[in-house]
RNA sequence: GGAGAGGUUCCCGAGCUGGCCAAAGGGGGCAGACUGUAAAUCUGCUGGCGACGCCUUCGGUGGUUCAAAUCCACCCCUCUCCA
């Protein structure tokens, strides 16, 4: 592979690279001695479950590892502890160690379903975090000043805002920094709100005489709200492990202006195709619609091939175009105490006792509102009493099933 | 250590001359209409309870009072200024 070919796999998808330039010759040099770049990408398992947010990076990471770098995936199990506060406004709760540990396992395991595990270097940053003494963290934290991490975004709004900083805070991304040192890497990943980490990473690696790193940063993608960047706290996400209905769902209640981006980021599908979609959505010639199925056709294809892809679409269609129901209703069965004398039951108790609402104020809220219909027919009464039998259907508004067996 | 400002329901943020406060307004969320389960728009709901009543909630603990988010005491936490 030529120089300009890898130039093309590494900087393809990227909002920015500090320095393209230096990365060229970075990747001259391994060339000639026929070394492998060493790619580090950290994440914090602070929530186990793997989302499309995620698979950005990894999935750049599978590129450069079929064109023969080495991947280095490091947990953040040290620093996953305190909680990146990159983009936050506000001091993240501090995870224990065993959820972390909890946490990284399954994390690790998700990976594997875009890198290669054969392939991968995976490193834990508490066997050197956590084994830095008190002495050497000041050393450390004396390779900057105040000032410079006041710089960071985050930190610089909190702190003209009176809002509370704590030290420890401070100290993320010097340890994220230290990480590069730990590991000489030659290339970190991150998100463009990773770019002040990756920079102090670059920052220590030269202290420590080490040759910085190059900063590869991938834009953030947007969740299913369409603004907030996809996260499970919000909720606006697509697990990689979710099942294909649900992911094929979820991935046509994107907004439309994000459909092009999801396509380039999270997608297979090449540019030039990519390109063409466009250009077709803005002609109108091709219906918005039509270009968000094939996405999401695309994203369950990924994850659960291409059968699983089709189901999910013949579903969503006999679902949502056509208000058939869903085959795969969860089951439910009615314990007999709840049933009155003469064999019914309480719709709100049905409701609630089906976990389809939350709490009875909220069934009744929900049916007062017509939210609710029982074996198709409408209910408007909180007070109605319902006489169940097997293979009843009980929706909640548009997306809620459940059908008693 | 001293002086001052704050901590309110999922979030932001009113209320704080005591009752009319489950607590304005906005955001978010949910639901309905319209659609392409999108966006935009309009409307409604948004602590719990077999409910026109009751229960728990306004940093924590006690107290005053017939009655406290609202007054008092102590404590915890955040911010600002001074040292």
């Amino acid at each position: 592979m030529t120089l300009d070919e890898q130039m093309e796999v590494f900087l393809r998808g990227t909002a920015e690279v500090i320095s393209p330039e230096e990365l060229r010759e970075k990747l001259r040099r391994a060339d000639q001695e026929g070394r492998p770049l060493r790619i580090k990408l950290g994440v914090d398992p602070s929530a186990p479950e793997i989302h499309l947010g995620h698979t950005v990076p990894l999935r750049k990471l599978r590129q450069l590892q079929q064109i023969g770098h080495q991947i280095i995936f490091l947990v953040g199990d040290f620093t996953g502890r305190i909680g990146d506060p990159s983009g936050r406004s506000e001091t993240r709760k501090q995870l224990t160690e065993e959820q972390m540990a909890i946490n990284a396992k399954t994390y690790t395991d998700q990976v594997f379903k875009i890198l290669d595990r054969e392939k991968t270097i995976v490193e834990y940053n508490s066997h050197w975090l956590g084994a830095l003494t008190f002495s050497e963290v000041i050393q450390l934290a004396a390779k900057t000043t105040v000032a410079r991490i006041l710089e960071r975004d985050d930190f610089a709004t909190r702190f003209a805002e009176n809002r509370p900083i704590g030290l420890h805070e401070f100290l993320y991304p010097l340890m994220q920094g230290y990480d590069s040192v730990a590991l000489k890497a030659d290339v970190e990943l991150g998100g463009t709100d990773q770019k002040f980490n990756l920079l102090m990473g670059r920052q220590l690696q030269r202290d420590f005489g080490l040759e910085p790193q190059i900063c590869l940063m991938l834009p953030i993608l947007e969740g299913l709200d369409g603004n907030q960047k996809m996260s499970k706290s919000l909720g606006n996400y697509i697990g990689i492990d979710e099942p294909p209905a649900e992911m094929y769902g979820k991935t046509m209640a994107i907004p439309d202006d994000l459909m092009l981006k999801y396509y380039e980021l999270v997608t297979d599908v090449p540019m030039a195709e990519i390109r063409s979609i466009k250009s077709g959505l803005e002609k109108g010639t091709i219906h918005p619609r039509d270009a968000k199925m094939r996405l999401a056709r695309e994203i369950v294809t990924l994850y659960h091939g291409q059968e699983a892809a089709l189901e999910a679409e013949e579903a969503f269609k006999a679902v949502f175009q056509q208000g058939d129901i869903p085959d795969d209703v969860p089951e439910f069965s009615l314990a007999p105490e709840l049933l009155d004398e003469n064999g019914h039951i309480w719709i709100v108790r049905l409701l609630t006792s089906l976990e389809l609402c939350a709490s009875s104020s909220e069934a009744r809220r929900l049916i007062r509102q017509g939210a609710v219909s029982i074996d198709n027919v409408k209910q408007k009464d909180p007070e109605a009493l319902v006489k169940p039998h097997a293979g009843l259907l009980v929706r909640v508004g548009k997306r809620r099933f459940a059908r008693l067996i």
